[in-house]
DNA sequence: GGAATAGTGTCTCTGAGACATTATCTG
DNA sequence: CAGATAATGTCTCAGAGACACTATTCC
């Protein structure tokens, strides 16, 4: 141990996120392709350097507010993990604290001040991409994040706007999964998890059956949770 | 986003480690008594600033040594979250990585080269204990942590040596959830984890019925968990 | 034999999943 | 009416937990 900070310790340490949506039902991950002269025209995950007086979270709204133009209000973010490999950039020692960032309907990206281009990928079309630095690891760890946070807590409604219905959330969890869930069994479970959701009183209506339309409960865990398939 | 990084960013970094680990059956955590002007004689979690040219992991090993006699091969290290608030520290910047260390056996302390004293605190008596920075934060999530990896994991093996019985098995899950299990129930659902332990085909002798020794076995996931009592 | 500890059997209850059935809309 | 989608009912099966029972040692 050492008393005090020196030189010896000071590195850069920046945020990137790992910010998901569903396009049209299907999950998609914001990336950014690079401009700054290392690594150029890769695509990266979008994040920055964390300034003097910054919160870390602060830094990661900052960041999702100059590089994908997303509003603190619209997302919800979760530390997922740090990573400080030596040598995990090449322009020195940088750590990352890297974020999961969940948004409903979020629009469409616009290159921000050091991107080339930004867009949204389907996130089965990212195994075809060459991903700048570590973000192959980031982005693996964030999906896996988002899909088991599934299971156990309410924040799939992180991805619909203020109101929903029971398909759109059942949903949600289909494009994240990966995986088709039986429509009864999913209605009743949902309902049985006190505070998950709560009826509007309205209703849907185009072809078919109305549905009746929600919002958001209180609660934040699911207990017993709804798990994976486990093939 | 800034292009490269530049003085603005450095910031020291650290990490810190909530150490746990059994003695005579209760759950413990390794906390060090500062010595350093800053804060000095406040208790805090073991920790110590990250060096340039060594990873998260390393630095965290390290520190394990210098601050606690630990070695590399005695413990299992997870990585918890990272902590940054502008002014957690009073010294100034630092991020804080924060570990989740689990060990079997783990040595008494002696105080390393920065602290006057260091010892195991039983977790339960925490609570009376001041700790220094946002280490009560850090500490109540390390648990936490610890806690719900033994629900799906089989983690849970390295708070023990290298053989063990069923009932230290349990006995590990009680200390570390505070809750009694029912052994029969408890021996069953072990068994029928594919991988969990293995017979060594030895038993103990003492008074009673002799147990069987066992080892940990390849598996890392228990699935479906052992879920605690959700009161 | 008695105490102590290890391990098994059995019963009940909850909840997941498969799938059939009913409900309510549009065209 | 047919087609579409929402919602409920029903049955089966797996697994958790309570608790009784058997097994094997030491004294």
């Amino acid at each position: 141990m050492v008393r005090k900070p020196g030189p010896k310790h000071q590195m850069a340490v920046a945020v990137d996120m790992v910010v998901l949506s569903l396009r049209d039902g299907r999950l998609h991950v914001a990336l950014i392709e690079r401009a700054a002269p290392t690594l150029r025209s890769w695509w990266a995950l979008p994040g920055g350097f964390v300034l003097q007086g910054e919160s870390l979270e602060d830094a990661a709204y900052r960041e999702l507010s100059e590089e994908a133009g997303i509003g603190r209000g619209s997302v919800v973010l979760e530390q997922l993990a740090t990573y400080g490999a030596p040598d995990r950039d090449p322009r020195g020692r940088v750590i990352a604290v890297a974020w999961v960032v969940l948004g409903a309907n979020l629009p469409d990206l616009t290159a921000g001040s050091d991107a080339a281009r930004a867009r949204w990928w389907p996130v089965e079309e990212i195994d075809h991409l060459e991903l700048a630095f570590d973000h192959p690891d980031i982005l693996r760890a964030g999906l896996e994040r988002a899909r088991a946070k599934l299971e156990y807590t309410t924040i799939a409604t992180a991805f619909l706007g203020g109101t929903f219905t029971m398909s759109q959330l059942r949903g949600v969890y289909e494009a994240v999964w990966g995986q088709r869930l039986e429509a009864g069994n999913f209605h009743r479970k949902v309902l049985q998890v006190d505070g998950f959701i709560r009826s509007t009183g309205e209703y849907t209506h185009g072809r078919g059956r109305p549905a009746a339309i929600l919002v958001a409960g209180p609660a934040t865990v699911i207990q017993p949770p709804i798990l994976r398939a486990t093939n």
